[in-house]
DNA sequence: GGGAATAGACAACCTAATTGACTAACTATA
DNA sequence: TATAGTTAGTCAATTAGGTTGTCTATTCCC
């Protein structure tokens, strides 16, 4: 057990620790074909969701603004993750459908994760990895409803 | 104990962590007196150091470049937290210093962390939040050093 | 003294966000 | 059913933080 801290240690921890296992995501990434994913970009995915979405949806979902989700889903469309379609029930609106190729990159997204966790749970236990999630819920819960959008910029 | 997660949830929960703590960091501040101090600004007067340190210090402890230490340096200087003065020693060099009023940010900061870990440790446990500080920080260490500058950029 | 290295500034550009103003299209109602 | 109001999305300008490249002034070292 370590010896005592300072409390400014613990979000320099987490945002050390996010920033390790993204980092190593989008290094698994770009070996497997996605050189170009950003983190912002299976984010965004994951909320198009199935079904596809609007732009404006999207805003709502990653908690920005419609103008900013316009730039990112025109971003996902130039890496061909998206396809951008007139929306046939409603002129002014735009669906976003992801492609197979934005498919593929949620589920090796998922796959890494699922490893990384899988190899936190070698080392640490099960049970500590468990209550390092529980421990970290209780307290993201803390800060309000979590929004996609609270997301990194950081990420680049 | 919660049922089993998803791999991708371990990241986000720790930014949604992050962010909780810091943006109650940051509602604390505005309250004391500093509403436009920003999470960068404590890293940064953290990096300056009790003595002075010039731009080009700055810029490799945050691991940024000189210009944007620069520019890190002068909005402190704009918002009254560091004095910039010449170095009697280097023609060159500008030192940084820590104004009264940085350093008042600095042990306020530091305070409302303490206080916030306190809380969490009468929450959790005093051994719940030093496994999880533990466990943070073997997933951190895992990617590498950590740098000052590996810090957000979403906090805004 | 003179050449190499260093400190910092300035300019231009990138990315990701913002707000404000605007157009096109849908909806509801008088 | 004409129209007033709302909503979807775009364009433009701004902000914040970072980058690289170029430049001057100064210091270090031989």
């Amino acid at each position: 057990m370590s010896t005592d801290r300072f409390g400014f240690e613990l979000p320099l921890l987490m945002a050390g620790a996010f920033r390790a296992l993204i980092d190593d995501l989008h290094r698994e990434l770009a070996q497997r074909g996605h050189p170009d994913a950003r983190p912002v970009h299976g984010f965004a995915l994951q909320a198009i969701g199935g079904d596809d979405a609007r732009v404006s949806d999207l805003a709502r979902r990653l908690g920005v603004s419609k103008q900013a989700a316009a730039k990112t889903a025109a971003a996902l469309e130039r890496l061909g993750y998206v396809a951008r379609e007139p929306d046939p029930a409603d002129g002014r609106a735009v669906r976003l459908r992801r492609t197979p190729r934005g498919e593929e990159l949620l589920v090796l997204s998922a796959e890494i994760f699922d490893r990384q966790r899988a190899a936190w749970i070698a080392q640490l236990g099960a049970d500590r990895v468990r209550a390092l999630e529980d421990d970290l819920e209780r307290i993201a819960a803390a800060g309000g409803p979590a929004k996609l959008g609270d997301l990194p910029g950081w990420l680049r």
